[in-house]
DNA sequence: TCATTAAATTGTT
DNA sequence: AACAATTTAATGA
C-alpha cells in the first residue's frame, strides 16, 4: 500500500480535515525513507516543512561538539514535530535522528500555513499539542538532574507513551529494542536492561522481545520522585 | 506445516 | 565490551 493511503492512520489530524483539505495534504505530503542513523534534519537548517513519523522511531536531540549530548526526546510514529520551528520561521533548533529505519513524512509549510487559516479543528489540534510539550518540558527540566538511571528510563517511556501527543491507536505496546531505549535515556545498554525490569517488578510495564508493554502510564511518570 | 538456519535481541559476566 | 542464550524471521522440504 503506498504511503499516502495510510496518512489517516499515522497523524491524528488528518482525519479532522475536510475533503478539501485532506486531498492537498494528500498531494503536497512527501515521504522519505532513512535508514538507522540517519540524520534527518540538523540544527541549524532552515526549516520548511513539518515533520511526521510515519514509520520507525526518531531521537530529537541537540548535539555538542564534545561527546555530550543534551536531553532529547524520542517520538515513535504518529508524531509530528518541528511546528516551533515553522512558526517562528526560524532555524532549527535541534537535530532529528532515525533511531532505526524510518519513513519520514514532510508537509510543505505553505500547506502548514493554509491549514492553519483554513482549519479550526486543525488549530485546535496544534494547540493541544503545544501545551502538552510544554508540560513535557517543564517535568523534564526536573527529572534530568538528579535522578537515577531508573527513573529516566522510566521518563523516557512514560514520553513515548504520551496518548496525546503520540496515538498509537491506544495501544499501551510499542515495539523499542532495550538498546534503542538506552539512546533515548542515555544510560547503556546493560543500565537499560536492570532498570526495565526493576520497572517490571514493579508492575510499572511488561517487557517483551523487542517491545515493551505499559501497565501503568501515571506509575511510570512518577517513578522516583 | 514443520524443521533448519540465520539474524536480531536479550541476559550475564 | 565480549560472549552465551533466547526469540524471531526466513528458507525449503
Amino acid at each position: 500500500m503506498h504511503p499516502k493511503d495510510s496518512l489517516q492512520d499515522t497523524a491524528a489530524w488528518f482525519g479532522l480535515l475536510d475533503q478539501e483539505q485532506q486531498t492537498r495534504v494528500r498531494h503536497d505530503v512527501q515521504f522519505t525513507h532513512y535508514t538507522a542513523g540517519a540524520m534527518i534534519e540538523r540544527k541549524g537548517g532552515q526549516a520548511y516543512a513539518w515533520i511526521g513519523v510515519h514509520a520507525g522511531l526518531v531521537k530529537v536531540s541537540v548535539g555538542n561538539p564534545e561527546g555530550k549530548m543534551a536531553s532529547l526526546t524520542g517520538v515513535p510514529v504518529g508524531g509530528w514535530i518541528g511546528e516551533g520551528s515553522l512558526l517562528k520561521h526560524e532555524a532549527r533548533k535541534y537535530d532529528v535522528v532515525a533511531l532505526r529505519d524510518s519513513v519520514i513524512a514532510r508537509l510543505p509549510e505553505s500547506t502548514f500555513n493554509w491549514l492553519l487559516d483554513s482549519s479550526i479543528p486543525f488549530n485546535r489540534y496544534l494547540l493541544h499539542q503545544l501545551n502538552e510539550r510544554v508540560g513535557q518540558f517543564i517535568g523534564k527540566a526536573e527529572y534530568d538532574r538528579l535522578l537515577a538511571p531508573d527513573a529516566r528510563v522510566a521518563r523516557c517511556l512514560a514520553e513515548l507513551f504520551n496518548p496525546l501527543l503520540y496515538p498509537g491507536k491506544g495501544e499501551m505496546r510499542l515495539d523499542i529494542t532495550q538498546e534503542e531505549i538506552g539512546f533515548l535515556a542515555r544510560t547503556s545498554r546493560q543500565r537499560t536492561n536492570q532498570a526495565l525490569r526493576a520497572l517490571e517488578d514493579a508492575q510499572l510495564l511488561k517487557v517483551e522481545y523487542g517491545a515493551v508493554q505499559v501497565l501503568n502510564l501515571d506509575g511510570l511518570k512518577s517513578y522516583g520522585q
